[in-house]
DNA sequence: TCACTTGGTAACAGTGTGTAACCGCCGCCG
DNA sequence: CGGCGGCGGTTACACACTGTTACCAAGTGA
């Protein structure tokens, strides 16, 4: 995962102190760092003292509800950005709506699967490492390959001309994944979950237009294309080596 | 392979006994100093006393589980770059969230079969012993035979001549299966199980036609083979001496 | 030589992939 | 608001790939 050098450090705030420590239990066993807390009073303390990568937040707590707390830690500088995943006991639609509205990062109904929630968690872990601090990875913040170079901080693309490329949000993704893991082939799936961060529906044809379009912009012959080559039957390979940069 | 003048030494790490020893003799037969432990206490041991090129590492361990000593090994110093691929007992869900997000350089879902795991260890060294240099397209592995050359990065072959030879996937994948055996008799059982890691169904005349459709591409004159022969009741042989480069 | 086995390959059909076109969504702006 | 334009998922269709079948030629042994 991009930039976990680091131990991620999950804060899990729901009244139940059962779920609370299952879901402490699990997520500790896959390697994470996990305090539990069982209100925003709690939550708010342990945030004055230890730095957290990602808040678990449940919808209904006692005293003032998740959805207000999840207002004020985007109001105040510190938790600005702090990604929060937001749980809720009741499923509707409009939670997740509203949830998300309130600057939730993503929203898992109750009851969910611990291993659901663990996939939740690294895909916004994972989103939430690109953008704003980049340099994540070993500090390069810029990927470069073939006269290439992608600068994962200004999400930008320069061509082997230094010539800026412009790259639709869903271009860019998809080639970061692909620049992230070169010479080796990766399925529809993995680059669904890599560059998306959700899993393919049947006769999901998305990837292959996504890689269409982008070859489009970066192959000298779209036709023939050298840098993204088909693998039938296994997906796609990025063949350039690539190197990291500043 | 770039690098590779040792014989590369392989830390298998894994609870069955029994997967343990045989994925540890086939992979000695297959020229690489391996050594097998059951969890990570012996795993952490060995490393201190050893150096490994890259460990095989199953999810599901007594004690701390796979993907939590991954994230150990990335964590310090002397292992942080050492290749790991993963093993996985589990189903396809668990494919997706453990996918490429652990840290591991690849992973595998059980059961495997050896070949799979040989073809991935080999890629995996591959793209570990050619460390990236920015610009340059820092060649991988490239088998050369009678002029040709066929580049195992970027899956293309190239005439003697220097002109691309455009190859379906499975032209490629039987070509490869060929040059990496070279000088020995290929049953149709062995380059169906190479080339496509499946085994013969009764009367499967597929390598036949793939043999044929290869030859038209790549041999002088295809009415008289001189590349891939045929032996009559035993298959067929890649004629040429094969030399490794970049 | 004939009968039989084995391999080469054309033709066909089922499947996977490339991509143009379409459409709904969303943010933007008059 | 309402139109507009970019984006991205979906659909549809053309085309490439590959396993199967069929037929023929080449090889083999009596």
């Amino acid at each position: 995962m991009r930039g976990m050098d680091r131990i991620p450090h999950l804060l899990v705030v729901d009244d139940d102190r059962e779920i609370r420590s299952l879901v402490a239990q699990f997520l500790t066993r896959h390697g994470f760092r996990v305090t539990g807390v069982k209100d925003g009073a709690e939550m708010m303390r342990t945030l004055d003292g230890a730095r957290v990568d990602l808040i678990v937040l449940d919808l209904m707590l006692p005293g003032e509800d998740g959805l207000s707390l999840c207002r004020r830690l985007r109001a105040s500088p510190p938790t600005a950005q702090t990604p929060v995943i937001m749980l809720t006991a009741m499923g509707e639609e409009t939670d997740r709506i509203v949830g998300l509205e309130m600057g939730a990062d993503d929203y898992l109904a109750k009851p969910f699967s611990p291993r659901e929630l663990l996939a939740r968690i690294k895909a916004v872990l994972r989103r939430a490492s690109a953008p704003p601090v980049a340099g994540t990875s070993a500090g390069g913040a810029v990927l470069r390959f073939e006269g290439w170079s992608l600068d994962v901080t200004k999400r930008e693309l320069r061509s082997p001309d230094g010539a800026l490329v412009q790259l639709s949000a869903g271009e860019y993704d998809l080639l970061v994944a692909f620049a992230e893991h070169p010479q080796r082939v990766l399925n529809r799936d993995q680059l669904l979950d890599l560059a998306r961060g959700r899993s393919a529906v049947p006769f999901d044809r998305s990837v292959d237009v996504q890689v269409s379009r982008l070859r489009r912009k970066i192959e000298p012959d779209p036709a023939e294309p050298t840098l993204i080559k088909t693998v039938r039957g296994g997906g796609y390979l990025f063949t350039p080596s690539v190197g990291v940069g500043s």
